[in-house]
Parts: C-alpha cells; sequence; structure tokens
DNA sequence: GTCTATATTGTGATAGAC
DNA sequence: GTCTATCACAATATAGAC
C-alpha cells in the first residue's frame, strides 16, 4: 500500500495523529497538521468539521492501541510466567514503535478525564475475569500473593513509564545518549520480565 | 503564615502553580491565573515580562519537587532494603499531596526536552554513586545482580505511574470511585516496596 | 503597584470560486 | 473535492491613568 494510493481522510488522519501525538491537544495547530498532510486549513474543516472532532477521531485509535490487552494475553492457557514474558515483550514492542503514546494518552486523559468514559466500553476490559486467573494462580501455589490491580498496575507502570519520562531519565542516568537510551528500552523487554517473575515467585519452602 | 500576608508576587506564582499543572502550558490561560489569584492580566505581566517567563518560575520547582532525591536517601548508613522502604515511603507521600505533579513534568518535558538540560544542574543528582552503592550492595550478595539504573527507573515508576495513569487506572479497576483509588495509593506505600523487596531478595541458597 | 483600555497577533472556522 | 481569501474571536502583551 503506498502513500499516494491512500485517500484524502486517510492522509489527514496520519497528519492528525502525528501532530497530535506531538503537540497535544492544545499545542497541535490546524495549520500544522495541513502543512504535515500537504494540503490546506479549509480541507481538514471539510472532512472534519471541527479540531476537537478531528482530534476525537484520531483519539480513539490512539486510546485503544495504549490500552493493553492484558486480558487476551493473561488468559491463554500457557503458564503463568510465560504469560507475563508475552505480554511485556508484545507490549514493550508496541511502545517501541509508538513511543510518544504513554505521554500523550496520560495527558489528555488527565486533562480531559471524562474521555476515558466514553471511550471505554469500546475496549472490552473486564479485570473480574482477570483478577480470578491470579487469584487461581495464587491458590495455586505458583505465585505470591498479590491484590491483582497491583499486579496489573505494576506491570503497566514498568513498561510504559520509561516511555512517558524519557527525556528525564534520559537526561538524569544516560548522559542525554539516544542510542543508549534505545538499548536501554530494548532490553527492558526481558529485564522487566524478570524483575516481576522475581517479585512474584513464592519463598522456597525449605 | 497566613495567605494575605502573602506578598503579590508569591500569590501570583501559588496562582500560576495551580493553573499550569491543572491544564500545562498550552492550555493554560493568563486570565485564568489572574483570577485565581485574584487580580488582573496587566499585572501577572508587570511582574512576569511574559507567560513563558512566569511559567520558567513555577516549573523549575516543581521539577526539583518532581526529581526524587534517591541519593540522599540511599546514600545514608541503613540496611539497603529499610533505605528502599523510606524512599517510597516518602517519594509516594509527596506525590499524594501533589498529584498532578508527574503528568504535568512528564507532558512538558516531552513536548521541550531542552528544559530539562537547563534545569538540571541545579539538582545535583549523581548516578555513579548511586550506581556503587547499588553495585556494593550486589557484591555483598544483599540484593540480586541488577543494573543500577534499571533498579531506579523501576522504582520511579512502580511510584509515579499510578499518579500519571490515575483516570486510566482509576476507570479500568475501581469503577471509578475516588474514594476506592485514593485508598489503593496510601496503600502502595508498603506495595511497591514488598514488590521490589522481593524482587531483590536474593535465591535461597540451599 | 494596580487598574482599565487597547493594540496586536494567532487560530479555528467559513464563504465562495473553480 | 480542493483551493484562496477572509471572518470572528481569543489570548498575549502593552500604554497610560491613577
Amino acid at each position: 500500500m503506498d502513500e499516494n494510493e491512500k485517500n484524502t481522510e486517510e492522509i489527514i488522519l496520519d497528519a492528525a495523529k502525528k501532530v497530535f501525538l506531538r503537540r497535544g491537544f492544545d499545542g497541535a495547530r490546524m495549520q500544522e497538521i495541513a502543512d504535515e498532510a500537504g494540503i490546506n486549513k479549509a480541507l481538514l474543516h471539510y472532512y472534519f468539521r471541527s479540531k476537537e472532532k478531528l482530534f476525537d477521531a484520531i483519539f480513539i485509535t490512539a486510546f485503544s492501541q495504549f490500552l493493553p490487552h492484558v486480558s487476551e494475553t493473561l488468559l491463554s492457557d500457557k503458564p503463568f510466567f510465560e504469560k507475563i514474558q508475552i505480554f511485556v515483550e508484545h507490549y514493550v514492542q508496541m511502545l517501541l514503535e509508538n513511543p510518544h503514546l504513554p505521554v500523550f494518552i496520560l495527558n489528555e486523559l488527565s486533562r480531559n478525564p471524562e474521555r476515558v468514559v466514553n471511550f471505554f466500553k469500546l475496549a472490552g476490559v473486564s479485570p473480574e475475569v482477570l483478577g480470578k486467573e491470579i487469584q487461581k494462580n495464587v491458590k495455586a501455589g505458583i505465585i505470591r500473593p498479590i491484590d491483582p490491580r497491583s499486579l496489573v498496575v505494576n506491570l503497566i507502570s514498568l513498561c510504559a513509564f520509561p516511555f512517558a519520562g524519557k527525556p528525564l531519565i534520559k537526561a538524569a542516568l544516560f548522559d542525554n545518549n539516544e542510542e543508549l537510551y534505545q538499548q536501554f528500552l530494548i532490553k527492558r523487554k526481558t529485564e522487566v520480565t524478570i524483575f516481576i517473575t522475581n517479585a512474584l515467585k513464592p519463598e522456597k519452602t525449605l
């Protein structure tokens, strides 16, 4: 699929996603989106009545992309720690390809929390099922006792924060070396898995 | 110290901090800051020439507040895991009192990474010293081998992300119940410590 | 120092030709 | 569908009275 074969609407959406992710809703300019798309402002309004509507169109896809599909992965019939490993690998890989996603979503949701309600039904997250799965493994002695919600939060925190805090961490711990930081992020696919695995492995019964 | 005893400059700074933390630089309006301070727009420019300058004035304090003083805590002569506990407790407590701080700092640094360079010298972070301290404990067999930078990143991730991602997590896992989520955040002071401790405790040698 | 006006620029949105 | 030109208003910033 060549870039040129895309219709105008798709070109606009691609451009809008780039600009909104870079600048956020308040910082984005319709002019910059038009430039990025190689068209003029008027056409943006022709396709999407307003800036708000255009934003909504890209936000919904960005949001569902960021929303980790924890359930799917953790509900397969593989061993528990293998599922953790698969999830981390997939999620970090997705973030490597969309590094601006975390801070964008976090920021927009923070400034406008009502959005989350509107878009949540579409994602189909089911914490109850997830909780049962985790507690099953706790009872079987495969993992230490832990609040399922804590585990999910820890999982996402360890994966997503290094992307959201990239400028800070890169400067503080990696001498602002982009390449070094990229390597660090890639290494996290295994590091996070190891860290969580160690945290969850039950005490050896002597 | 009564609110009325503060001079105008301090009143403006307090108001600016509130508004900038709520809305971000792009979303903040000078009018809203003036209203919050109970004065008019012109006076803002009298004290701080421009919006940018006013922002810089509040950013530097917000930034150094968010910057975890990992070094100080971890370099005391207490046992390693006790130091972790103290750090987590202090840091999460500070975030409970400034819940908007993480997403604000993350977002502003992401939109304008150069800032981090300007303000970093003032904070006095020294990763090298920190690295030695951690490696000392690794060699002594007190903790598992781990890249010091990974440990620091994990520590901050687990503490700060639940605040940055509050609207998302609250909706996804806590049915949008504010009180429940507040309890969850408070509980993290101990939960994070336990999680990290378990992850770092060396394998029992049989 | 603090205020009321006002200047000036930026930006989302529309009108209308092609 | 796509463009140029323009409107309408919002927001930063300044002038000048008190």
